[in-house]
DNA sequence: CTGACTTTGACCAAAACTGACTTTCGGAGT
DNA sequence: ACTCCGAAAGTCAGTTTTGGTCAAAGTCAG
């Protein structure tokens, strides 16, 4: 029943050298500690999260990782900070708002805003049913902030 | 491994020296990599697509050859490029495709490219009923096209 | 016993790679 | 000119190499 925290320890330790960057090949990884491979998707999903300040990565196909990176805890903590307070829906003023704050934090630039803006825009997501409109918003605005903390 | 990175960073290399323009000899090519001559066609058409800002063309037979021209453009001819090359939908691997080829050419930064990748990345738009996925994404890339254009 | 967390394996998706077969082109013979 | 041959490049379906997903079964604390 510690598979998983010997896994995550190995990972840690291999951000821990790689200064808070780690790329690991899954079937190496699983084979190297003898276990199936999803099961490294597993930690990876459980403990490697986004709300516990890390961020991942990966590619298939031959050459194929899984790069895991570790959010420095001063940027994480703000972006954190509005990853949670995104509620399951987001109006577009909402999201304009937030926005605004992360420009005068100094964390996106302002073109860097007016893109984003615009992705969550009425009009861009004018084809989007109605009903589930605003949780894109929301979705948008999260792995988007997820992506600020690479 | 990775035989097909190292192909595309020799054409690369290739097409710096020559000034965006680069001619090979697809056996020749192959031998002098090892591998066989039908991974030339791969990698060139995995990479060095018009969506990415290439064109090719080639000739069989004796004294044959492929060629390889990065399209030079303006800041603003890009974007309306792009903005009448998206067709009524659009995937994500075509909407990166595009992204890339406004970093390479100094019209967006790579910070900029990640966010709007994440915007319109299969993950963010879940929500969206699979039938409207790609022309939602076509919709913001295009919107997000327009706001670089002011 | 129950609910949350772990573990596993079957099945899936994507990227890379290969080889047999096809098409095209230039040139040598006639 | 015409034909034929060899030298390229093109195609494409199949194989290999990776990682992703998910549901079912196992485990353990309370």
């Amino acid at each position: 029943m510690i598979l998983s925290d010997h896994i995550a320890r190995l990972i840690e330790e291999m951000l821990e050298e790689g200064n808070g960057q780690a790329e690991v090949r899954r079937n190496d990884l699983a084979a190297r500690i003898g276990c199936v491979p999803s099961q490294i998707n597993y930690v990876i999903t459980s403990r490697f999260t986004p709300e516990r300040g890390y961020v991942t990565e990966s590619r298939r196909g031959g050459g194929g990782y899984i790069r895991i990176v570790r959010v420095p805890m001063t940027k994480s903590s703000y972006l954190m900070h509005f990853f949670h307070a995104i509620g399951e829906t987001l109006e577009e003023a909402e999201a304009k708002a937030y926005l605004k704050n992360l420009v005068d934090a100094g964390i996106i630039t302002a073109r860097e805003a007016n893109l984003a803006a615009v992705s969550l825009s009425q009009k861009a997501l004018d084809k989007v049913p109605q009903e589930v409109r605003s949780a894109v918003r929301a979705d948008i605005l999260r792995h988007m902030l997820m992506m600020l903390m690479m």
